[in-house]
DNA sequence: ACCCTTAAACTAGCGGTGTAAGTTTTGTCG
DNA sequence: CGACAAAACTTACACCGCTAGTTTAAGGGT
């Protein structure tokens, strides 16, 4: 079959249908005559708007981090604005479980990671923390966040009591975890979360809080 | 070559040439084919010791999380044994940094992992803390933890200045992430672990600070 | 001492992978 | 209208995990 009328795939379509189809197969059955098929094409021809299987998986793994949220270091204290960006990133990436895996190794190049890494550490350093501050607190938040999204805690448990019975005496619960995974690592998240904003807000208060924020940016700036 | 006067593989051989291997050149460039060839073999005999690949970086995995160390729960205060524990846990990730990757994807049936779940979780009741809350902070911890050790926040940055510069007007300076990498991603563990440890501490001065641990252990031992 | 079972290597091969190369037809533009 | 680029195609290569069947050595039983 040669070339078509009117082409039949665009790199929107192509990424739309790879991130479908590793939400419902995931990562492993992800390949490219696959995701081929599925568009009613051969393998090969991907590769006319691709030049490699990583750069879908890059364009896929853009397109869950632009659903990030950064607007809060523009209109909210520096605090309020993290939180509600972990809570916003968290929701993006398990929205999309099985491209975590991918996605998790290294902001990378791709624009929206590098845009979202901007807007917080700009937000920081408006806020008066140092710049190294600043990037040290992005990337903390950000190793929470990709941890607690890639590892589900409780996924790996098995709902067989027996297991961690003999061997294991104080997770002779264990068993109950599968059942309640998504509270447990939500809970776990949210007091994780909180633990860390307290434990910053401490740092801020003995180390920038006496300086007046506005005026610290200002001769920074 | 049939069956040798002396067996030429035993899973321990073939755990530590698979770490070696993977320690060398990455998870993507570990196959069976090329292991076995460090092994002076041919693929398939692998299968005559482990009965997939998988199993075979479970083994890899097992003996890293083996080598963390969570004695700091049988002889210290649970903060400063949770400290102790997640500094080892970084540092025997970060000496395999490319098993990460496979590793941080759940404690799954790993006798190691498993262990030492159950030591922290232990550690953690004993001293006082309710259950389920224990089992948050766990999770917590190992959320940042294994974040931290799998997406290197400096290492997806590129040294070329005028990437930066254009788009991301607050990362100006990422190029000189790369530089720094090592000491920025240690930077932002620690600033983040005391954080954490900080809040952890409020909570417990909030909700269990006022009974005694010992007491609080024993009724509910 | 012999046989039988098992172990541990082998070879051959299946179906799948990413991707390079070259082919064919269509749409577009000078 | 002819040239060229685009977008599909087919073919093919080297590699992948893994299965099946083969060969020989080691070890235990009589």
């Amino acid at each position: 079959m040669p070339r078509p009328r009117q082409p039949r795939l665009t790199r929107q379509l192509i990424v739309e249908t790879a991130t479908a189809v590793i939400d419902a197969e995931g990562l492993p059955a992800f390949s490219t005559r696959r995701l081929a098929a599925e568009l009613g094409v051969r393998g090969p021809s991907l590769y006319n708007h691709f030049a490699t299987k990583d750069e879908i998986l890059d364009a896929v793994a853009d397109t869950v981090t632009a659903a990030v949220d950064t607007s809060g270091f523009a209109s909210r204290d520096w605090a309020a604005a993290l939180r509600d960006w972990a809570w916003s990133y968290r929701r993006a990436l398990t929205a999309h479980p099985n491209i975590v895996p991918y996605l998790a190794q290294g902001p990378g190049r791709r624009p929206a990671a590098l845009a979202m890494a901007d807007a917080v550490y700009g937000g920081l350093v408006r806020a008066g923390w140092p710049p190294a501050r600043a990037t040290h607190i992005g990337a903390a938040l950000r190793y929470f966040v990709a941890g607690s999204a890639l590892g589900s805690f409780a996924r790996g448990f098995v709902e067989d009591p027996e297991l961690y019975a003999a061997h294991y005496p104080h997770l002779r619960q264990a068993h109950r975890l599968a059942e309640h995974q998504q509270s447990v690592d939500e809970g776990a998240f949210a007091l994780g979360l909180d633990a860390l904003l307290h434990g910053l807000a401490a740092e801020y208060a003995r180390t920038v809080g006496p300086l007046d924020p506005v005026e610290s940016a200002r001769s920074s700036g």
